[in-house]
DNA sequence: AAAAAAG
């Protein structure tokens, strides 16, 4: 009976490391992706731009962005879903010819490309396949949403009303979407038109291929673009950048699958990674670029990718980008490198939380941006059921064993659920995960001091449930989707109500109910109030004693002070009063109030020029 | 004050 939780585990670990396997290599003289085989040579997906005249320099082979239209480019073949988009690349020799000198992955990326379908999730078999058909929908109904700023496209209800072209769809059925989330239906659309996007939706309902999707299809759509060879510079049309290595390597694997077999080629970046063999991918060609922002400046300034094609780029976890640590990175990259300037470059900009003062800096980066907020799953956290404890730091141990015994039990068909530990401090968290291991606990951790390979190998292990309990820092708050969370426990409350959202937004996720527990004690006087707000909004149990504390702290305007709904799909500040540029958005009536919740602030009170949408 | 991100 004192089998230890590895045991009931066992043999889940499969490290399949699907690479290395080159397999035969076609060699056609001129390669036609496949989603263009078949059409009329001047079909009007792919028509050709006009022909430039004089094209001979090798190293900037395109219009660049001084012509006339947005893209500078004048071709204008229209597409349905962008028309001022097309004539961008002006480099192309006439009939579409230009592609068989596509420094894309066109050529040899694809002949090497891996079924990202094929090894699916290392613990998937150990888990039923019904969990795993994506996500529950029904969760979805009623969910609000809010969008704001001028001509806001209309949302769609399936993705058989957009066209993304018959290689996007396929890989769709491929990963189970039956249909498109509400940020999907909201967000897809609205890029599609080409718009700038500022976005507010719970990571976990699809975010990433809400803004993967339009980035693949529309550099589809532009698959003669002509960019520059020669030198080993690369020249990416689309930029993904997010805060931390792992979520960037998740953003990877699911770019790969959205784009398998559309002839555009993703690849990764980050660091504590040797470079070489990112180098080696980057010059197998490069369309989409998944980066953290240290290697991708490293590599800009090594001159081994160059921003200038950029026509799309992409931040998640925008608001973590745009914090103190990493805005002068971030501006940096954006600003100050060869990246277009805002105008001629999509933008979209999404995140769950998205502080004001943050969207104050993120304007910057946008142009006649289109504001959406989208409630999460069952309108505020619901799915997820948070549990305050006051717990003395000296108990804190003691209290996670309890919890953990008590998880132990709750497991199902010999299933173990997995239970992610949050800390505030790198030194916390091995210190915890030392403890631990001493008391026979499957744990494991991750945080920014361990090695990347450590970092790599805990994220698998725990995925796997080979050790169920993972240790963290806020380096695994954000963004990272793993299944089977069943408790996230915030054994150390961070400080910003915001990290709190993040954190227990790794469990209750795809519309699956979780648990969160937090231990609050003293040294948390400033979250009681943000705190008990939160779960009151969420319909969450609130205990007296968090009441009380929270009316007590009332007067402190910290950062905290954050008026309620600024984190559930949040608020645009260009509603503000205080927020003014000169430009009406509102046409007038201005709601000042911050207060804007769930219940309060959803639907009613905008002035009915707004385009408001409600699902 | 801490975490993350380049080496």
């Amino acid at each position: 009976m004192r089998t230890s939780w590895a045991d009931s585990v066992a043999n889940s670990a499969s490290e399949n490391a699907a690479s290395g396997s080159s397999g035969p290599r076609p060699t056609r003289a001129t390669y036609i992706p496949p989603h263009l085989r078949n059409r009329p040579p001047s079909s009007d997906f792919l028509a050709p731009p006009p022909a430039a005249p004089s094209l001979g320099n090798d190293r900037v082979g395109y219009g660049g962005p001084a012509g006339g239209s947005r893209w500078g480019g004048g071709g204008g073949s229209a597409s349905k879903l962008d028309s001022g988009r097309l004539g961008y690349g002006s480099g192309g020799r006439g009939g579409g010819g230009g592609w068989n000198n596509r420094i894309g992955g066109l050529e040899r990326g694809r002949e090497r490309e891996v079924n990202p379908f094929d090894n699916d999730g290392d613990a998937e078999p150990a888990f039923d396949v019904q969990e795993n058909t994506g996500i529950n929908f029904d969760a979805y109904e009623d969910i609000p949403v809010e969008t704001s700023g001028k001509n806001v496209p209309p949302p769609v209800n399936t993705f058989a009303e957009i066209d993304l072209g018959e290689a996007v769809n396929q890989n769709i059925r491929r990963c189970k979407y039956v249909k498109p989330t509400p940020v999907q239906r909201n967000a897809i659309p609205i890029l599609l038109a080409g718009r700038d996007l500022m976005a507010c939706a719970q990571t976990g309902s699809g975010k990433t291929a809400a803004f993967c999707f339009p980035i693949i299809a529309g550099i589809m759509r532009e698959q003669y673009v002509q960019r520059p060879h020669g030198g080993r510079t690369v020249y990416p049309l689309a930029l993904i950048l997010s805060p931390t290595r792992e979520l960037s390597c998740q953003i990877h694997d699911e770019a790969k699958k959205f784009a398998y077999q559309t002839g555009v080629k993703v690849v990764v970046v980050y660091g504590g990674a040797p470079i070489n063999q990112q180098l080696r991918e980057l010059e197998r060609g490069v369309d989409v670029l998944v980066a953290t922002p240290g290697r991708l400046v490293d590599l800009v300034e090594r001159a081994r990718v160059s921003l200038q094609m950029i026509r799309y780029l992409a931040l998640d976890e925008a608001d973590r980008m745009l914090d103190m640590g990493f805005e002068p990175q971030i501006r940096k990259i954006v600003e100050q490198m060869d990246m277009p300037p805002c105008g001629r470059r999509q933008t979209m900009l999404f995140s769950a939380t998205f502080p004001k003062e943050i969207q104050r800096l993120a304007s910057d980066f946008l142009s006649n941006y289109i504001f959406l907020a989208v409630g999460r799953v069952g309108s505020s956290t619901d799915l997820i059921v948070q549990r305050v404890e006051y717990v003395h730091e000296t108990d804190k141990r003691s209290h996670l064993m309890d919890l953990l015994h008590a998880q132990r039990e709750t497991e199902v068909n010999g299933k173990h659920s997995l239970t992610l530990v949050f800390v505030e401090t790198k030194k916390g968290a091995d210190s915890l995960e030392h403890w631990l291991y001493v008391n026979k606990f499957p744990a494991t951790s991750i945080h920014g001091d361990r090695s990347q390979q450590e970092r790599e190998m805990a994220l698998r292990s725990f995925k796997s449930g080979k050790t169920p309990i993972l240790v963290a820092t806020d380096v695994a708050a954000r963004g990272l989707d793993i299944p089977h969370v069943a408790h996230v426990v915030n054994f150390d409350l961070p400080n910003d109500i915001d990290d709190y959202v993040h954190r227990i937004g790794r469990t209750g996720r795809a519309g699956k109910t979780g648990l969160a527990t937090a231990f609050f004690n003293e040294n948390n006087l400033s979250l009681a109030r943000p705190l008990a707000d939160l779960m009151q909004e969420s319909n969450q149990e609130v205990p007296a004693w968090l009441t009380r504390y929270a009316s007590r702290v009332s007067f402190s305007g910290g950062k905290n002070r954050r008026s309620v709904g600024a984190r559930f799909g949040g608020r645009d500040m260009r509603r503000d009063g205080s927020f003014n540029r000169g430009t009406d958005y509102y046409g007038g009536g201005n709601n000042s109030s911050g207060g804007y919740g769930v219940s309060a602030g959803y639907g009613g009170g905008y002035n009915p020029a707004v385009a408001s949408a409600w699902d």
